[in-house]
Formats: C-alpha cells, sequence, structure tokens
DNA sequence: TCTGTTTTGCAACGTCTAATGCAAAATAAG
DNA sequence: CTTATTTTGCATTAGACGTTGCAAAACAGA
C-alpha cells in the first residue's frame, strides 16, 4: 500500500558492479551511476545504503558469479580445467567487453587497499577461493607441490589480469595463458 | 641575487616518488606530501608545476632508477640474471621497506588508465623496457620462442608484484617467484 | 475518493581538493 | 644600506563529491 519502487534491485546492483569493474570506485560517482541505471541517488541510498556499502554488495555478487562460473568449469576438477580458465580469461572478446577492465578484484586491490576491513576481507576470501579451486585440481590429478603451484597460478592469472587492464583487451594476456597451459602440461 | 630554495629538488621528487607509490595518486594530497617532505604547496607549484606533472616527473624518476638497477643484474644478460630479479623481488625485507608496496607502475596501471596520454605512454615504455631486458637475456642464452616467454615472465612478475600488494609484504610473491625459477631452469 | 506509506526529485550542506593571488621574507649584487 | 629577484606562507577561490532534509508524487487498500 506504498509507491513501488521503479527499479529492479538486482539489474542496478549489476550495472553498479560493472560500472565499479571498468571505472574503479572513485571515478563511479552518483552521477555516473545514475547514467548508467537511470535511477537516481536519492533511491540508491534508500535502496542500498551509503557508497561504500554498494560497492562490498558489489564485490559479493562479483564473487558469487564468478565462484557460479568455476563451478561449472571445475566439474570435473583437473588440470583440464584449470587450462580452460587460463584460456578462458584471455579469449578474444567483442569491443566494449566488461573482461577487458581485468578483474574487479585484483582492481581493487589497487584502488583500496586498506580502506576497510570489510574490502580487504572479501578480497583475501576471493583469493583464497580461488587458491582452493587450482589446488584441488592440481591434488585430484596427483601433481606434486599442489600448494606452492597453487598460488603460483592465482598469481599468474593476476598477472594476466594486469596485462589485459593495461592494454585493455584480453587478448593482452593470450602470449602468458599459453606458457602457462604449456607449463602446467609438463607438471603431469 | 634572490631568495635561494630551501629544499634539494631531487630529495624532493624522490621523496613524492615513494609517496606516490605506497598511497598511490589521489591519497598523496598536498597536506600529505608537505608533512613528508616538509616543502609547503606553494613551493611545489613553483617548483614542479601542477600535480600531475609532478606524478609524471617522479614516474619518470622510478624508471631511470629500476633501468638503473637491470643494468647491474643483467651484466652479464641471461637466465640467471632473470632468476637474479625474480628472487631479489620476493626476498623478505625490513617492515616498512618501500619494497612491500609493490611497483609504482603497476600500481599506475590500475589507478590512472586512461587518464591522460602522457601516463599511458609510460606506463607502456616501462612494460617495454622490462620486456627488452628479458627478452635479450633468453636470447643471449639461446632459449627458443624468446620472445612468448619474454612477454610471459613480465606478467609473471606483475603477479608477484599484485600479490605483494595485497598481502603487503615482498614475501607473499616468493611461492609463485621459485616456481618461476624453476620453470626459467627448464628452458635451457 | 480518501488515507497511509514509500519512493522520488530537488536543493542544499559540509567537506575536501588542486590551484592561485598577494604580500612578506630572504638573499646576493651593487 | 639599497635594490632587484625569487621563494615562501597565508588565505582564498572554484569545483567536485557524498550525503541528507523536505516536500511532492505514486501507489494499494479501505
Amino acid at each position: 500500500m506504498a509507491r513501488p519502487r521503479s527499479f529492479d534491485e538486482a539489474e542496478v546492483l549489476t550495472c553498479a558492479m560493472t560500472t565499479f569493474w571498468r571505472l574503479g570506485f572513485d571515478a563511479t560517482t552518483y552521477k555516473v551511476l545514475e547514467g548508467e541505471s537511470g535511477v537516481g541517488v536519492r533511491s540508491m541510498h534508500n535502496t542500498f545504503g551509503e557508497k561504500e556499502e554498494l560497492f562490498l554488495k558489489a564485490l559479493d555478487t562479483y564473487h558469487a558469479s564468478v565462484a557460479a562460473l568455476m563451478d561449472q568449469v571445475f566439474d570435473p576438477p583437473g588440470i583440464a580445467a584449470i587450462q580452460t580458465i587460463f584460456r578462458g580469461a584471455t579469449a578474444p572478446r567483442p569491443d566494449g567487453d566488461i573482461a577487458h577492465s581485468g578483474c574487479l578484484m585484483v582492481n581493487t586491490v589497487f584502488e583500496l587497499q586498506d580502506r576497510s576491513v570489510e574490502i580487504d576481507a572479501r578480497l583475501k576470501a576471493y583469493e583464497q577461493m580461488l587458491r582452493d579451486r587450482f589446488f584441488g585440481a592440481l591434488q585430484h590429478d596427483g601433481i606434486s607441490d599442489a600448494d606452492q603451484r597453487a598460488e603460483f597460478l592465482v598469481g599468474a592469472l593476476w598477472g594476466i589480469l594486469s596485462q589485459i587492464r593495461l592494454a585493455g583487451r584480453a587478448e593482452a594476456g593470450a602470449p602468458m595463458a599459453g606458457v602457462i597451459v604449456e607449463t602446467i602440461s609438463g607438471w603431469a
């Protein structure tokens, strides 16, 4: 018995996520966000709280979506799944594809390090999630030094995402991904 | 026959560089810079121009200092020199060491992508400088696929620096560096 | 139609920042 | 000492941002 909302909450949250992803936290002002989603500043505050809360929700959305993707790729777990991840991250994409912006979490590491414990916790949780997937896959195939190599793969993925971010193209990480795929094959 | 400067220009520039390195561009306000160097805002403007010009000079200083270090390490060039780079970047450091902040250039990629062509040019030039060193060393030792592998090494180094930045400790990149050193040995 | 509740748009506030104008201060040459 | 020149400190300006108060708008039920 009240005025209904004029927008879909999940949809706007996804829009905010991709905008943070492309532009970063500071450059994503409410004015920009209003232009992207069509939702006014006042309504966003009502719905999501202040800007940092909205950002945390965007991080959670990102984490969940990547984890869901990983669930598919790592079924079954194994080095082939790992290679799929690296090939997929550097596959050519159409212009304007969000994948050309790298990874929201990696971007955030550099922009908002030490800003708040909530953000830091999410960054480390995300890194841990990746490490766990790689570790499980390596162990599943009986690869030795699985823990150190899982750590290596996380770092390698982050390096690729850095190259992508600098070049603005997902293919910029392809040479490195190629060596990674080859190196992994040598472990079997 | 005029009032002399009360500070050393090169010294203040180095101070600005390390501050940008630790805190990033935006967080390094003139107030912070005044606290770090003891030089007033007005004098900085007189000496270095506006903030972005100061930042460009800081990037140049960084590039030059890293290049000088590389000159030493890559004499003679070879895979041993490459391994020295990776081991050095992840060697334990005392608390507060600037190396725990990763790499100024990598940090800048994430914070100031697409802000100005001057910045972009310096980022790409730095990446190119690294690639050239690695490529030369690989070729010197007769390693095959030197171009692709040099690209890989640049990306790997950036990944390590990302891990360092997230953890705030240089040793956080050690596991990955270990695998890299081992992998390089397999190329010979 | 009337009423109660939530959303929405507008405007304003307070804060922070880079940048600048201006006058006092500091120096070295004459 | 005087003077010309540069540096320095202070205060101010202009602009951007997140946030909030307030009143009008939009709806669902009685």
